[in-house]
DNA sequence: ATCCAATCGATCAAAATATATCGATATAAA
DNA sequence: TTTATATCGATATATTTTGATCGATTGGAT
């Protein structure tokens, strides 16, 4: 048996999380009347490298040109149509607290194929309200429109004690991918996707910049 | 002139964001009673293989004994004082929104070492109420307050169309590192850092796993 | 007390990711 | 038109991250 580890024809994990920044710096650039922009700028920009932001953009498009760099209006349709068609999705939403309703005016999630079609809340007073148009319906109706609707994802932010029973209605409807935003480590069969959002990864990132940051001020004076 | 690309000394950044997952994993162990477990076995229920779990807890801990695995509260403790005591931050929160409320309730950051003093707003009708404890108080008095309290680190909840000039506010008034939850990209001077939270790479991501997923079944009937 | 199975940690190998080099090409200036 | 220059993209190299192997060590069973 051969374990398929490599991810052929894809585009590698590291790229992807960098497609969607290249996008909306450079939707800042159209709008301030750029047409063409070279790597080496956006590099700078960004704090990359133009090397590794060329081979990135080589990955959804082919419209660099030497000289003048990459056509603003072209390399944008390129990033859209591979961040918005590749990955458009209809999810539905568990759980309308502060968080929930918070994600459901994530403005953003629309711009990269994802629409939350509507919330479910076990909360009987949030029932037929609408949040940036987005209706709150009862957790009972869940199972039946993931069946009807072919909703595929879903988006957890259930308070943390009901996360994994909520998970596992989730996983009983035929959702097969949920984006989990408690804390919680939910379980599931190994045909559905978890993605745990971690807040406090990135927290432990960012503290961890921080104080290497003071360190080198420490030592050196002021900057290296 | 030499560059200095490498982290002498350190923890690397993929290797640090999967601590806060293994702290709240074995703390959910402990619960259940377990007092002391394998890199097997916490592999296995993070999918993840042994290999890198005992790499990853070697940077925190020497606790690892053969044939017994880890001590759970020696490892737990390791986990907590990395991720708390090295980086134990107070932090100001800019932007009293629904994402912004949604972060004050978030409360897992507590655990690793951050604590929201306090949220910062321009809505007078905010002024003085709380959010789980945390006032919330005018922009106004940011400036001051981060000077006095000797705040470094802020969140930045506000609208999109003032992140660059609340971002500009704090960078004057001294703060040295701003979490990003806007959806602009923000301007800092070298000696500031910003690290953008973004949702749409992690959209991405999964879009792609589920893709992906639906391509494995559709080509090899259900599993490989 | 001795053996056995489980496990860690160190060293070595592979894969993923990022960077460097360089030829080709398009634009603008001489 | 020719030349100079900025830039891309392909290929090669380096670095980082992950995985495999294997000896050493511990705790329990015999």
């Amino acid at each position: 048996m051969e374990i398929a580890r490599t991810n052929p024809g894809g585009t590698n994990t590291a790229t992807l999380t960098r497609l969607p920044k290249y996008l909306a710096y450079l939707k800042i650039k159209q709008k301030q009347g750029v047409t063409a922009i070279s790597s080496t700028r956006i590099a700078n920009d960004l704090r990359l490298t133009p090397i590794l932001v060329r081979k990135d953009l080589a990955t959804v498009s082919q419209a660099g040109r030497p000289k003048t760099g990459y056509p603003m209006d072209a390399l944008i349709g390129d990033l859209e149509r591979f961040l918005g068609c590749e990955n458009a999705r209809d999810a539905f939403l568990v759980g309308a607290g502060r968080l929930g309703r918070a994600l459901m005016g994530y403005g953003q999630f629309q711009d990269y194929g994802l629409t939350i079609l509507a919330a479910f809340d076990t909360d009987e007073a949030l029932h037929g309200r609408e949040f940036d148009g987005k209706p709150v319906l009862p957790v009972e109706k869940l199972p039946d429109l993931v069946r009807r609707m072919q909703v595929h994802l879903a988006i957890l932010a259930v308070p943390d004690s009901a996360a994994q029973a909520t998970a596992d209605l989730l996983v009983q409807s035929g959702v097969r991918a949920i984006w989990n935003f408690t804390t919680e480590t939910i379980a599931v069969p190994d045909n559905v996707l978890v993605q745990h959002e971690n807040l406090a990864a990135s927290l432990a990132i960012l503290s961890k910049r921080l104080a290497a940051l003071f360190d080198r001020e420490k030592q050196g004076g002021t900057q290296p």
